[in-house]
DNA sequence: GTTTAGACAGAAAATATTTCTAAAATAGCT
DNA sequence: AGCTATTTTAGAAATATTTTCTGTCTAAAC
């Protein structure tokens, strides 16, 4: 486990909300040189602690107001099958996140899409196509309430 | 709704996977000249179709292993309670998502904490101690199979 | 046919990043 | 504690990038 100082933790706090900060504002918040915040940084980077810099799009900006949750059911467990629907489901454009849980259901899927029309055509077309599909429940977003991709550091 | 055409799709693709790309970079891949690249880009976020830049934590190298969905239902529906539970789990650190939805359950969350001996301290001494909530259910995240930030413009 | 607005390119100016050198702080060892 | 090796830091200089500015081109409107 890579350790890291407080003076990381508030640097990768400011980098979480905004990687656009030039490093001699970092420098000026956390009382260090440029120098220091450049090579702190580079650091993490280098230790995969600093995953990636991305730019977030706004879903509603581009068209994009239907979040749905799906819980998915295989027929079977074997291997052969989960393996196979997880390489189908990561093709899927209109899912973010795919992710095998506990429980009743095998797969917790969010799907972002335009509306309810495209959904039904995601789900006729797409979703329960996928070879090995048992069963699926669907639940739509109502609001948002929190969607942060900030993790705390303690 | 904002008009995209093809090369401010693509641009958006490109600052989607790696904002860190210069403006040189990105003038090569999409045949422009650096400052239509610049100007595309500031009209993108002038208009809030980007939203924001920031840095991705990759969560194992910080010590956060274990990835929670709870479903939650409240124990009453008035707006009074829904509001104060979504202020109060707003506050969660541990809480990265949390969507109002349909179907059985009010509410899923998605919890990012250490180990399980955190989570049930985060079940105990946190979620379950906000006001107004009825039954929780716990899925617990066996395998990452997808997690994009990257929305597909068609 | 002229005008106007938007997008684009190239050059110049303003900023920021990155490298380099050396000093200071830290950790490990005797 | 005292010494040494290593890491972290600061400031200056060198590069690179962003941002501004000017002018051209194109397409749509009049």
């Amino acid at each position: 486990m890579i350790p890291l100082d407080s003076t990381d933790k508030a640097l990768l706090s400011y980098l979480q909300h905004n990687s656009k900060q030039t490093n001699k504002e970092l420098s000026n918040k956390l009382n260090l040189s440029v120098t220091a915040v450049y090579e702190r940084i580079k650091k993490l980077e280098r230790e995969g602690v600093i995953q990636k810099y991305i730019a977030l799009v706004e879903p509603e900006k581009v068209d994009l107001e239907l979040l749905v949750f799906c819980q998915i059911k295989l027929t079977q467990h074997s291997r052969e099958y989960l393996t196979k629907f997880e390489s189908e489901v990561t093709q899927l454009t209109e899912v973010l996140e795919c992710f095998h849980v506990s429980g009743e259901y095998d797969y917790l899927l969010k799907v972002l899409v335009k509306d309810m029309e495209h959904f039904r055509m995601f789900m006729v077309s797409k979703l329960t196509t996928l070879q090995h599909i048992g069963s699926t429940q669907s639940s739509f977003s109502i609001n948002k309430v929190k969607n942060t991709t900030v993790l705390t550091l303690s």
